[in-house]
Order: C-alpha cells, then structure tokens, then sequence
DNA sequence: TACGATCGACAACGTGGTTGTCCAAACAGT
DNA sequence: ACTGTTTGGACAACCACGTTGTCGATCGTA
C-alpha cells in the first residue's frame, strides 16, 4: 500500500503543473481573442481593480504587494490600454485606477474561457471527479479567501 | 446540477494555493532544519543539477532559461554555499557545477519533508483522495514529465 | 488649528530573466 | 592536420517586478 504511494515531492509538481496549464491554455485563448499581451500577472491585478476601480494603495493591499509595485504595474497596464487613472473627486491626493473598455473585456473573456476549461476538464475526468478535486483543495488551503496575491510571491 | 458548479476561474486559483501552500510550508520546515535561506527558485535549481553535477549550460536548459540566468543563479547559490564550480577534466571549457554537503543535505530534507506533507494530506483527506487528486493531475497536464522549468516562466 | 495618517511620486536597489558579443576549447569534415 | 562550426562561460546592457526610504500634498480628527 505505502509501496504504490508516488513520492511527496510530486504532489506540488502536479498542482502547479496543473495551474500552469490552465494558465497557459487561458492566455494562447486570450490571444486569438484579441488580448495577446496579456500576462498573468495583469490578469491578477485587473482582478484586483475590479469593476468599480481602485486607486494604487488599494490594489497593493489587494494583491499584497507595496503601494510602488502596484503603481508600476498600473502603469504597464495603462501603456497598453487596459486601464485608466482619474482623478477621484472625493480625494484630491488620490487617483482612480479604472478598467477601460478593453480591460473589461479582457476580464469577461477570461471568465468564459475559464469556464470552457474547466468544462474540458469534466468531460475528461467526469464532473464527480473535478467536484472532489476542487472540495478536497479548499479542505487544504488555509486561509478562506483566494490567493489574490500571486505577484510577489516567489521570493 | 450545472447550478452547483463553481465558476470555472476557481480551479486554477485553487491549485495555486495548494501548491503555495505545499511550497510555503516546504520552506518553514526547512527554516528550522538549517536552511533559512533556501529560496522555491533555489530548490528547483538544485533540483535540476541533480546529484551528479551539471554544466551551467545543462542547468539552464534543464530550467527552461538561458545559460545567463542559470549563471546567475548558480552565483547567488555559491555565495550560500549550496554549490561550487569545479573545473570540468574531460572538457576544458567547462565547469562542473556540484551541490555542496551542504546542499545535498537540504535537498534529502526538502525530500523528507514533501512525504510528510503528503502524509499530512492523507490523514486529512484519505488515501484514496490524494491518490486520486494526483491521476486527476496527471491526466490533464499534457507533458509527460514534471515542470522542472518553473523559474522563466510567469512572464 | 494643528497633528498624524495616507495618497502618489521619485529614487536607489535586489533578484531573476532576456539579448548580444566575445574568446577559447571541442568537434567534424576534408 | 587544418579549417570551419558549435559550444561553454564571461561580460554588458537591458527589462520586469519586487523592495525600502523619502517627500510634499491632502485628509481626518483631536
């Protein structure tokens, strides 16, 4: 019995190698869809803003990283268009990160498309065994939330 | 049945947050066992040079990075004395890069470790569980092998 | 009104990746 | 044995992404 148990250290392996997958898959779907420079990372951080908008500290504490890292971040984004900073009128000190149009539709695309996959994924394995999956990964987890704070991590 | 599904953008994010809590626990484990100072990135790249020692070149293409950034990598892993460079006696060229006693002792205990993990995820979740959330895995990620080339990507 | 907390900007720096260039050593073809 | 191509490693410049620290302007509150 413990004989036909793989080794602990593939455990991790496979987790990641099955996020990166989803990942990967999510991004060459993005592409064809008109959402080619998208990387994780924006992903992560447009989720961050929401659609109600967030000014740079917010999303900093969002994805727990420093106000600056968000700021720069912010601002490959802005370059490409998929955001935008307004003055709030309720703060003079602070800014308003919205999502512009394209922003929003690169988050409502990787939403479906995230939806497909996982569909993938029931016809593959059956949808008893990705429901037990999912279960058994939140039994594991500690905190309750999601790991909105991707970014930083890795170091 | 449809209703009950959970949106498709969880499953990713909750194997990220298996993995980064496997990995996050890895290295406080390891903290306390002599290697506080053993990075994710520096494991994967011990990892990759392996018990018989590896050129930087090899390293690098083993991480899926160029022979640069394995060099660095391997400096910054020299400095904390997890590896030295010997020159190579069948290629001039070259220089042999080998894991310290130092490193290879951490490399055993990161092994030790991720099997008491798993033996973790057992005692909470069954055998039968773990056993089935790693062939779910191993089902949908598409490369036969493991990705040894974690560094390099997220970007 | 004055004081402390917070906003965003700016600078310096660390880490981890990329190209590109260079030389020396290895190798393969003639 | 000479020659041309690959290959290994060093060096430099650069980009992405994070960190601390500082600063002036603004907000909220005592």
């Amino acid at each position: 019995m413990a004989s036909a148990d793989p080794p602990g250290w593939e455990l991790p392996l496979l987790l990641f190698a099955g996020f990166r997958t989803l990942i990967d898959q999510l991004h060459a779907e993005l592409a064809t869809r008109g959402h080619p420079d998208v990387r994780p990372v924006y992903g992560f951080t447009m989720q961050a803003i929401g659609f109600d908008g967030a000014s740079t500290s917010e999303i900093g504490r969002r994805l727990g990283v420093s106000k600056q890292a968000a700021g720069k971040t912010v601002d490959r984004l802005a370059a490409l268009g998929y955001v935008e900073r307004v003055d709030d009128p309720r703060d003079a000190r602070s800014k308003l990160v919205r999502l512009t149009p394209r922003g929003l539709d690169s988050l409502r695309q990787a939403a479906e498309i995230f939806d497909r996959l996982r569909a993938a994924w029931v016809a593959q394995l059956g949808a008893d065994q990705v429901r037990s999956l999912e279960s058994s990964l939140r039994a594991m987890v500690p905190g309750a939330g999601y790991p909105v704070d991707v970014p930083g991590w890795f170091g």
